[in-house]
DNA sequence: CCCAATATCTTGACGGTGTCCACCATGGCG
DNA sequence: CGCCATGGTGGACACCGTCAAGATATTGGG
């Protein structure tokens, strides 16, 4: 049916998509603590109720929101590891873009490990996804940069690695380490040749 | 002025303690979002106003929260380091008393370094001597661990082990690794010999 | 010793939020 | 064509942080 009138059409057609959009938008610039459903609706120009329908509840649109943020980390770090040569580069470079990509959108980046959106342990199946590609990223680039090690080595130094990118990632965030420093500090934990 | 009634007296004494104290027995149980200033105050049996007369707002309370909070992840530390005896087991001790103190008190913790509580840059009084403290502490233990290295070597080294400890703590309390695998994983981080 | 100034606590109000409920518009299927 | 599931609306409720104004205890100066 063709709409003359130029009111809004009482349904959105894509109000899901859009409310999603809008919550991350949102979070460029407020906390996710700040960021009120009612508000997320209203920059949708849609009633406050109308997220109700789509995500059950608060937490069912964080939890959306933090499955495409955790996507996005992903991507810039695949980006990063397709654009270097040798493994220790590789290595370098996505921890670089974790590290990177979470100062550049810091609220994002808390809400996918928020604990209160994600509980521990019961991740969304998009989540589980999207962090498992992580870890194969991240594992895949540890057993290149030490091609002897077993790989119950292999796994632990990822997870160490993780550790440490999240953590100089986290404690950027919150001003207690120089942007400056986080690349070399990356580097000072990798072991040379 | 001596009390013979049993009922409270209008003056509690010693509110703000009473009130910090309480924070911290709720962060036991539910996470910094949940706590509210009204639940504070109901526990320590006051009105729900009487808090802004000692932290200004919810913000000045949980200031204050992070403080102690803080104070007891260096003194966890602290009891480690006095335990240990060679360096490389002092480091290791050091981070894992860093680790568990966090899963231990998670929501203590994320209060730490909450951007929202205590924003980049603007660290209270209090806090900067508690982090300052608690970096010199990870300093010279590098420092003893590594002798030959230079400061800025060991500085920078000690930043990346401070985000490998931090990182590792934060994906651990959001369900993303194994408590056992903590350990072994800041194991492959510090060489051997 | 008394009283005023001050620190502390209370009651009351306001706007904002998440969530539940009942109701209405729409479009696709029988 | 009519029905009804889907998706949107408005209203209500309890809770929250915060501000304002009033009540009460403590304390220091005369």
């Amino acid at each position: 049916m063709l709409r003359v009138s130029r009111s809004a059409p009482y349904h959105h057609g894509n109000l899901a998509e859009t409310l999603e959009r809008a919550a991350l938008a949102l979070l460029e610039t407020h906390t996710a603590a700040a960021l009120s459903l009612r508000e997320v609706a209203r920059q949708a120009g849609v009633s406050h109720n109308a997220p109700y329908h789509h995500f059950g509840d608060r937490q069912g649109l964080l939890k959306r929101v933090a499955e495409r943020a955790m996507a996005e980390l992903l991507a810039a770090q695949q980006r990063a590891a397709e654009a270097a040569q040798l493994p220790r580069e590789r290595l370098l470079a996505v921890g670089a873009a974790y590290v990177e990509h979470a100062l550049a959108h810091p609220n994002a980046f808390a809400v996918i490990f928020d604990p209160d959106v994600c509980e521990p342990g019961h991740p969304t199946e998009a989540m589980a996804v999207s962090i498992r590609a992580n870890e194969d990223l991240l594992t895949d680039a540890v057993a290149a940069f030490r091609p002897e090690s077993s790989a119950e080595q292999t796994s632990l130094f990822g997870a160490a690695l993780w550790g440490a990118v999240h953590g100089l990632a986290t404690l950027a965030t919150a001003g207690h380490l120089p942007r400056e420093a986080l690349r070399p500090a990356l580097d000072a934990l990798l072991p040379r040749d």
